[in-house]
DNA sequence: AACCCGGGGAC
DNA sequence: GTCCCAGGGTT
């Protein structure tokens, strides 16, 4: 689509289906609208809902809020958090009254000169409450221009973030800039969400290239996961004389929770201990090849060992612990891992090979 | 570029 | 529990 069609046909669907009765969207001008911007930087709607009214009502105007208690402006902040917001707030509504005659000032780059903000706050409060032709790069328009664009890359890389502004630049209208900026936040804040987007409804699915592509999902490429911690530990295979595996049933709660698993050991050498709580004489262990098994917030190394049991084995003592029997495996719930290291033991004990 | 700030909601 | 949200400032 052309820049023209673009925002056309995000202007039709808002003037259908887009928000209109928001507070700060009523009695328009540029404190409202500011104080509703920063009130919304990495906060809901509905969060902000409950706050813009009462300061509203307290602070009606940029001069009431310069010369607020600070005591004042943070208590009707509390709650909202990352409160440098609230005083960044006063901080410019002082610099308003005292270096712009109390007029907030018509021009972006002088606007993200007040502490606070920032290029995109600033183009939001520019084209609502002053008709200017800025172009914002909020949470909401990044998700939809990077699917409509199916942009590749972490919008938190310098070049990313630039061809997104540049992009947010191109589509934004000449007239009614005002309703385009409000357009697109509703956009991504009701149709274009970051799970099960209604692309059914989007003005912009003809255009749109994850769409096309039925990647809707894959856009904005999330933030690099860091590296994970890594933790390693050995996993005793204790065999007995009938093919059976120890295995034991983890607490209910945390990491594989009710599930069954190998016993861990950090050591070889802690094997002892084992076969003493149950009673065990062991032989001959042999490592079989490792693995890892990741996790969402580490790696874990798994190094396991095959133990021949010795001595008989007709009941275990403890509670859950059971001897898992591979030519007639019982139907339990196993951590992945070990389902993997059991079909192993099997192969190893059944046809002697060592994988 | 990495990190800090914060509370709440979706999943 | 994790991740994200109408981001900006500091180091």
């Amino acid at each position: 689509m052309s820049p023209e069609q673009f925002s056309s046909a995000v202007l039709d669907w808002y003037d259908r289906n887009g928000r209109h009765d928001l507070p700060w969207q009523q009695g328009i001008n540029p404190y409202r609208v500011w104080v509703s911007e920063i009130m919304l930087q990495q906060t809901q709607v509905s969060t902000v809902l409950n706050y813009f009214g009462r300061f509203m009502d307290a602070l009606p105007t940029v001069q009431a809020l310069a010369e607020a208690p600070e005591d004042e402006v943070l208590h009707l902040w509390t709650g909202l958090g990352y409160y440098t917001r609230a005083r960044n707030l006063q901080k410019t509504a002082k610099i308003v009254v005292e270096q712009y005659a109390g007029e907030f000032p018509r021009d972006v780059e002088k606007l993200t000169d007040l502490p606070g903000i920032g290029l995109s706050t600033a183009g939001a409060i520019a084209s609502i409450s002053m008709g200017l032709r800025a172009p914002i790069l909020d949470g909401n328009v990044k998700r939809v221009l990077a699917r409509y664009t199916a942009q590749e890359g972490y919008p938190g890389e310098p070049k990313v973030a630039k061809a997104l502004w540049a992009n947010a630049e191109r589509y934004t209208p000449h007239s009614r800039v005002n309703h385009y900026t409000q357009a697109m936040m509703d956009l991504g804040a009701t149709l274009c969400t970051r799970s099960k987007p209604s692309c059914l409804l989007c003005p912009l699915k003809v255009g749109c290239e994850a769409h096309m592509l039925g990647q809707e999902i894959r856009y904005p490429v999330p933030k690099p996961r860091k590296e994970l911690p890594r933790k390693r530990t050995l996993m005793p295979l204790l065999a007995n004389h009938e093919g059976a595996i120890l295995l034991y049933r983890r607490p209910s709660t945390g990491l594989w929770g009710g599930l069954w698993s190998l016993p861990e050991l950090d050591t070889l050498e802690q094997i002892d201990d084992l076969a003493d709580q149950h009673g065990l004489h062991l032989s001959g262990s042999q490592a079989l090849d490792g693995l890892t098994h990741t996790f969402s917030h580490f790696q874990l190394a798994i190094e396991p060992w095959l133990v021949r049991v010795d001595s008989a084995t007709e009941h275990v003592a403890e509670a859950d612990w059971l001897w898992y029997n591979l030519a007639t495996p019982p139907r339990l719930g196993l951590a992945a891992p070990v389902k993997k290291l059991l079909k192993r033991a099997a192969d190893v004990l059944l046809t002697g090979e060592s994988r």
